[in-house]
DNA sequence: GGGCTTTTTTGATCTCGATCAAGGCAGCCG
DNA sequence: CGGCTGCCTTGATCGAGATCAAAAAAGCCC
């Protein structure tokens, strides 16, 4: 499926860049060093849009016409073999860029898992203001650094972590995610089920289950009605994913 | 250990911006759309440094004073848990590109696995002919863009491929990227021991030898000397591997 | 609440790849 | 040539996580 293209008619024309602001708070915004002109075009261009959990925001293999910031809820990203195995390789929250401009050929599928709020543009929007701004083109850089980085860090788990380290991994990154502002959730929601967080760790969902409730018993977690987790102690959970501080 | 910084005497001014531009024939190079006063600045700046194999070019959690781009050889990225599980998280053939501008905490060090011709900048150079010249961001972004994509996919490969399609997903791998111009090599040397493609792989070389001895005897490839592979048929290799073509 | 589906947990067993242990083979140097 | 060293291969056994199976808990709709 791919992304609506349509102008959301319903939102002010102040309200788009604030929102693009917004995504990407953490450096002063995409929109940041555009010029009055340019910001004129990304109101125009851009859409609000909102996606209920499990609809594919991009399909394996679309040729991607439209990109997005996540304003609110997570995405994942992933791929699939023929024969029905699944890996999700990244999972964006917000203010996260989706979509790859610059590069058509990267298969994978992205979908909410959560209500999601995205901020749309055209891909050639995008290429087009990168290319006039040299700020906006190195922010876009950076991201994309960020997540290989991420990606890189993930291959490790993947490659050389027992399951429970993968767990406590996953357990980890979300609370670090979840609140893009503060440092660590001490006490958060998990986005996703227990199939997705197996698609993630590379497990099964029986094993993703077993080493939750090792971790509960050894006192790492508490956990309420499944999806709830609470973190006494970041650093032993830390210490159970090998991640060296 | 950090990439040395003195420019090499011994190389003519003029064949260093002809050494990067060979780095990125596919595009035309990075040099491609520089200025001549921006040319200029690369051929001081640049140092051209041969490095043998073991021997590392830029250690997990350095400061990264450097970036680099590979002549000729073969490059190892990796990152190491505390106990010592070791993970290859990418491998880099000519005319890849090394290091991250505009990011600086990313652990992760690169070692030479075959002997490597480099062609060393400053980082600080490179970020500021990036800021001058939006085509050469442009083109590392992409670059960036690509490895990000390749990491995704080993991603997959590394959570829900079996030894046995792992071993050939890696040998695929080398086959289409050991010459960067042509398509897949039908016989090539491995570049990796066998301790090597096991911690690119996420499995021991017990497995990793058991598998080559299996797709031998399956007749997928053809093995001499250890080291030198011989793929009658790519298709039958990719079937083996789970590649969707 | 009661019946239904879906998700998660728990238990029993199996299997692929890890681990432990030799043995083979090539390169190197005397 | 023979002994040595460092990879690589092969064999035997083990174990973490997969698979198969069922029960328990939560959500959902009436």
């Amino acid at each position: 499926m791919q992304i609506m293209t349509q102008p959301n008619q319903k939102n002010s024309h102040s309200e788009i860049p604030i929102a693009c602001v917004a995504c990407h708070a953490r450096e002063g915004g995409v929109c940041g060093t555009l010029s009055p002109s340019q910001l004129a075009q990304v109101v125009r261009k851009t859409a609000r849009r909102r996606v209920q959990p499990q609809i594919e925001i991009i399909g394996q293999g679309d040729g991607i016409e439209h990109c997005a910031a996540i304003v609110r809820g997570v995405v994942k990203l992933s791929k699939m073999l023929a024969d029905g195995r699944q890996q999700i390789v990244g999972l964006q929250f917000a203010p996260d860029f989706l979509g790859t401009p610059f590069l058509r050929e990267c298969s994978l599928s992205a979908e909410a898992v959560t209500n999601v709020d995205l901020c749309v543009f055209p891909r050639a929007l995008i290429e087009r203001l990168a290319a006039e701004a040299p700020d906006l083109q190195r922010r876009l850089h950076v991201e994309t650094l960020k997540k290989l980085c991420a990606a890189r860090d993930w291959m490790l788990t993947l490659g050389r972590k027992t399951a429970k380290e993968r767990v406590a991994n996953f357990l980890y990154l979300v609370a670090t995610r979840i609140n893009f502002e503060d440092g660590p959730a001490r006490e958060f929601d998990l986005p996703l089920s227990r199939a997705d967080i197996a698609d993630y760790l590379g497990l099964t969902i029986e094993t993703v289950s077993r080493q939750i409730t090792r971790l509960r018993k050894e006192g790492v977690i508490r956990v309420e009605n499944r999806r709830r987790i609470i973190v006494p102690d970041i650093r032993r959970l830390m210490k159970n994913a090998s991640i060296d501080s």
